[in-house]
DNA sequence: TGAGCGGAAATTGTATACGATCTGCTGCAA
DNA sequence: TTGCAGCAGATCGTATACAATTTCCGCTCA
């Protein structure tokens, strides 16, 4: 019996474990990602790994090249203002069905869950900071109870790593946790109005610390456009 | 040379093809679709069959259960009632840019689109009819240009489909086409807000004709719970 | 020196083989 | 007759093998 039968990991534990280190910026938009490579770290067969890659294109976070293989997904000027937008159709009318919905364990969670994110900037983790701060706006999907708009959301967020990873301004400044503070008393309150007020404005917020002009002519575009 | 080199399909056109024939309800949800049966009838290998059918389960319309096989999608009615949410949230506001946007050929192209959907109808063909009306909602989706949405809707729609099979009320009326030809007069005519108040009103609408109410008690619940 | 052109190496695409799991039948015992 | 154990068939999950494509390097020749 030379090797173990079972494999180490199903492709859903691959699937979690490169999509959270696309989140947490450990892995950069445009990376390749070897199926070779991946499935010689996590000790299973190609199989899984191109399941897995296959999976995570659905989700965007992956664009798979017929023949030249999979890449982590570097979402253009126009993709990124997209995921902003759709993000503003979603969430502001989630925050306030969640408002309505939310139980006193819901919101006890989500105080855990922004500990946790003061707890990661403390430590100067960006990079978790930065993935559960997307997690707590799943969170709020969830408990507005809506498994449909929460899967989008996810997605969404899951884009909106990446756009952070290529556009943000601040490379040092992190969402301010402010928002999620007040959306969080907004909840609490179960002020529908207010919840969906203030995760319009948070979203805005958010598209505003990016730096989404074209990037003009000049020799840097023809760089760009020779490095693809 | 006994046989071809290259395969007959690729796993694009298998997902084509399946969806098409669910959306057009030639395979009624519920039913299981074999690797085997699948990869037979396309004449290709079990490994491009399991590749769509993975596809389809993120799309939501194919449910596949571990060491069981792929089935399509029923989904209940709670899910259905959040795909009509979600396509509130959605495709309102889309319709709203769409009359913002919409070219002389993007009206064109439409009225063609209503063309052939009367023409279905007046065949008797209510499958095909079916599946051009909620194209119809994409189109609106694409020319609104915003991709992102028009990926989520593509998907609604499609469950949308699943969920008309399940929980039509009048299984020979179908969506009046009256909505699309009052949607389409409003984008020829520019007006957004009037677009985007049809829009809602249509999948209200829609969300009317269905039978959504909870099967009672009874000996009915009993069976159908040993039913599945 | 630089452009053009093989050709080998690397990487992905597809098919097949084998093992694991589930299903349904058959037979035996209570 | 009923219930359960066990075996056979079917179906799915994973790994491996082979084919097709791309990439990259080095060579030649202008």
């Amino acid at each position: 019996m030379p090797t173990t039968k079972a494999p180490l990991l199903s492709a859903h534990e691959i699937v979690s474990q490169l999509t959270e280190a696309v989140h947490e910026h450990r892995i950069q938009p445009g990376a390749k990602l070897s199926e070779d490579e991946v499935s010689d770290i996590f000790g299973v067969s190609r199989t899984l790994v191109r399941q897995a890659l296959r999976s995570m294109e659905h989700g965007g976070l992956v664009t798979i090249e017929r023949n030249r293989g999979a890449f982590v997904t570097k979402p253009t000027i126009t993709e990124a203002r997209e995921v902003f937008e759709a993000r503003s159709l979603l969430e502001p009318r989630t925050a306030r069905a969640a408002a309505e919905r939310a139980t006193r364990q819901d919101i006890a969670d989500l105080e855990c869950h922004i500990a946790n994110e003061h707890a990661a900037l403390d430590r100067k983790d960006l990079g978790l900071a930065l993935k559960l701060s997307g997690d707590f706006h799943v969170a709020i999907a969830r408990i507005a109870e809506q498994r449909t708009v929460e899967d989008f959301i996810r997605q969404l967020v899951s884009r909106s790593s990446l756009v952070i990873a290529l556009y943000w301004r601040h490379r040092d400044a992190v969402c301010e946790e402010d928002a999620h503070h007040a959306l969080l008393d907004a909840l609490r309150a179960g002020d529908a109005d207010q919840a969906e007020e203030l995760m319009k404005a948070h979203l805005r917020s958010l598209l505003l610390q990016l730096d989404l002009r074209e990037r003009p002519e000049g020799p840097v575009s023809l760089r760009d456009a020779l490095l693809r």
